[in-house]
DNA sequence: GAGTCTATCGCAACATGTTGCAATAAGCCA
DNA sequence: TGGCTTATTGCAACATGTTGCGATAGACTC
């Protein structure tokens, strides 16, 4: 821990400069969320922070919580997507842009990352003229164990 | 209305000889549900199903619909997936198969049919291993008229 | 430091799904 | 037809988010 970059310690200073530079106001409340947040490995639930903060300040309520964790989209210091159950999942923007993929054979998840994707996007771009966002990348289909099992 | 395949007249039928074929039984909420869903577009929330079946039968609860649509996922007559906001939407099976693209920049929503996803399922599986589920293919990012305006 | 403006908070109610459990009733067999 | 087995229902409670509103308290000015 306590290396170089420090990570922790940039997120909350830099959101709450971010916070003030658009004229909102730095709260207890958002110390606490930032602070979670970058203590998680940046891949949790709106249920699990909404727990994890509350563990850290009790009087703490979900709203506070999920009203943050949308300032931080705002800013571009999170984002978000839907995973295969519909729950909300929360990505630090530290955390390299990726996708996910979910066999819905074992249930296995992996990320895609940015250069896996690279020619995704572009099939996409060409059959559709969307520009496509890697962060809300979700797909679900089979893994290459699961239908090497499928086809025997 | 009424042509000659009257799909809504055989999906009640061929669900319910299905779901005897299981060893399952056939009952007069399973009857609504399916007439109700045969009677949508293809295309509709959980809540909305919820709401329409209410509406046909004040006795169903929630819990039956959801239960049911679970079983119609289980018999392959029906799929869902999670949209932009996390709610649910489902699909007849008797839709063809398509996933959707959400522009973020103006809340455009399109589908993507087999033939444009080709080449996207394909640059997936060659990228991942996986084999992608069309119907779960639920993008997000930006449309063309939207990449133009931010262009400039 | 005191006063003012208003962003933010906490609460409570709601929306959408999910789950456990006891009561009901569908389908089967004699 | 009558009785039995157990899948299914409806209820109620819970889980996860969202929203409206009055109270609180940052930040700014004087």
């Amino acid at each position: 821990m306590a290396n170089a970059s420090d990570p922790k310690e940039t997120l909350a200073t830099r959101l709450q400069a971010a916070v003030q530079a658009r004229g909102q106001r730095w709260t207890e409340q958002r110390q606490v969320i930032a602070d979670v947040l970058a203590a998680s490995d940046g891949h949790a639930t709106g249920a699990e922070l909404v727990e994890l903060v509350r563990a850290a300040d009790p009087s703490a309520t979900p709203s506070t919580v999920y009203r943050t964790l949308d300032l931080l989209e705002e800013l571009g210091f999170a984002t978000h997507h839907h995973g295969v159950d519909g729950r909300e999942t929360y990505h630090l923007e530290e955390v390299v842009a990726h996708g996910h993929v979910h066999c819905h054979g074992c249930g296995a998840e992996v990320e895609i990352d940015a250069d896996v994707a690279k020619p995704i996007l572009a099939a996409i771009e060409r059959a559709t003229g969307y520009a496509a966002d890697l962060d809300h990348l979700s797909l679900q289909g089979r893994c290459p164990s699961c239908r090497a099992a499928a086809a025997r």
